[in-house]
DNA sequence: TTGTACGCGTTATCAG
DNA sequence: CTGATAACGCGTACAA
């Protein structure tokens, strides 16, 4: 199954190879009957440019590389997708590339990418330690980057985020006025800046508020349930995590009233008693600032603004328990 | 900042191009000494092959693209993350695009994997009137295709999926065992074999039981819950649709005791009264033979064995509310 | 064992 | 307006 190529289309109209690429390329400096003649045999053979071969040629290949851990969190997968429709409608070709926590699969990514692949990169770091030793190396070869929702402080590349600290804030307010008592925080304990701002976004407006009981709980502690029974609020990064703390301090929580503040989204019910605050962060934002600035890099211009930019959350939505 | 190239290392070493070439691709041709230094060289001259021009050189991009509509569903992107871990494992690259419901992204990616990108595709099409069109072209042309999870009838592609009539069966089977009196079908509407083959074998199920009472309900449709208050089950694709449903028969189902059979992931708590059980299939296998699928197809091998490739359910597991 | 020379499919720069 | 020609970076028969 022999490729249809440039020199077919040319053999088959009796003009030359540099003439078929001029019309397929709309260049005005053709003749319409040619470049008539050239499209329809085109599209008679059924031609489709080789796009390596035009990458090569051109020093471009009009694409970027969203390079992620997984795509296991909805955010994850809804930053992709924006980020795709945003490329299209600018001309660009997205490719996304999963490393899954595997440092050998990450630094392969973004090497293929730096390799002529993409023009540039938006990057959703996950674990900050190895991230900086994998995108060293392409930041230093001056490969366009940016880093989308979370970051890596040592490396200099513009961030595109939320303005997770005021999110955070947010959250822990709404449980107290739902009558949340006193106050659970779950955030990871990896350290990454979003983690980080949330956490202290949170403990802020506790001790703003005077919260009575305030424990900030890690990865494997259950509640300290203590001796009340009031109604409790649970602020964490994500129903993932939330949900095996609640598991695990299912003895601490039966029958307490609870008000849970939660980021991005909640998939499925609230328990019959319970209430979900969620920040909607405003995802497609992100992805199209992050492809702009992405496209600016690899356009040689000069990134206006800070080189930290915080979109604030799109809402807060309360979800009650619908049966 | 120019790119390193092999002519640099050709230069810096006193060697010629192809030798480089040769020593990088560990050639045997190449003396031990001369391998050394130009290894050596490349590694303090930080130098990456342009792979543009090595698939434009080679007529292979070593990389296949995963083609789908959007990673909404749990299954999707973990299917995702195991192709891409299995390609690896074979010297290959993945690269994911989406199309999220958009006949022009969807067009225009798997045009761009058959551009010389990609030299094979692994496709999970969800819709199968459009995907007919899109993917004809591509597979006249001889692109190398494999459907994963779902499919199209009229597209030749060799497929990998799960068997979806027995795992539906099971499930109907295990809510009648858990007490269900009667049962509720809820697959989408959509034409696709792999909701077909599912409510063909709820359906079975439920008849062979002899079930008192059985209502498949569409898209929009609430539960009738007519006069009994009897336990319930009701079994459906997904978490998303069954939530759905769930809420808009609120009314019905409100102190109902409920089974639910559900398809690959059940995220969040059951409610306190109520009973989950999923059909867990085997994401990673499905993904790794499609992989090898694929690659065997790039290799211009036979496939060996049938054209649908169905792999079992690798567990049924019943959640019940931790609290 | 290494160097020479050509081709991959396209774009860009010249002449004509 | 069009045709010849030289890149782009790499792989590879073939020659040395």
């Amino acid at each position: 199954m022999p490729r249809i190529t440039l020199r077919d289309i040319a053999r088959y109209c009796g003009v030359d190879r540099s003439t078929v690429s001029r019309a397929l390329r709309d260049d005005p400096l053709v003749t319409p009957a040619t470049r008539l003649r050239v499209l329809d045999a085109a599209d008679r053979l059924n031609y489709r440019p080789n796009i390596t071969a035009r990458s090569l040629a051109g020093g471009r290949s009009e694409a970027l590389g969203f390079v992620a851990g997984s795509l296991a969190a909805p955010i994850d997968w809804r930053l992709v997708v924006h980020a795709t429709q945003r490329s299209t409608e600018r001309a660009y070709n997205l490719f996304v590339t999963l490393y899954d926590s595997d440092d050998a699969l990450y630094r392969r990514a973004v090497d293929r990418l730096g390799q002529g692949l993409a023009d540039g990169a938006i990057v959703l770091p996950r674990r900050s330690q190895s991230d900086v030793e994998v995108l060293r190396d392409a930041a230093l070869r001056g490969f366009p980057m940016v880093f989308i929702d979370n970051w890596v402080e040592e490396l200099p590349a513009p961030v595109v985020t939320t303005d997770n600290r005021s999110a955070a804030q947010e959250l822990v307010r709404r449980c107290l006025d739902a009558g949340a008592e006193e106050m659970v925080l779950a955030f990871p304990a990896l350290p990454n800046p979003v983690e980080m701002e949330r956490l202290a976004g949170a403990e802020d407006a506790a001790r703003q508020a005077g919260v009575r009981r305030l424990q900030t709980v890690g990865p494997d502690d259950a509640i300290d349930g203590g001796a009340s029974q009031g109604p409790i609020g649970i602020v964490g990064s994500s129903q993932g995590l939330l949900h095996s703390l609640m598991s695990r301090s299912a003895a601490q929580l039966r029958l307490r009233r609870m008000t849970i503040g939660c980021f991005d989204a909640w998939l499925g019910e609230p328990h019959p008693a319970d209430t979900v605050i969620v920040a909607l962060q405003d995802i497609e934002g992100l992805a199209r600032v992050a492809v702009d600035r992405a496209l600016a890099l690899v356009a040689g211009e000069a990134i206006e603004g800070p080189r930290i930019v915080r979109l604030p959350a799109l809402e807060f939505r309360t979800i009650h328990p619908s049966f």
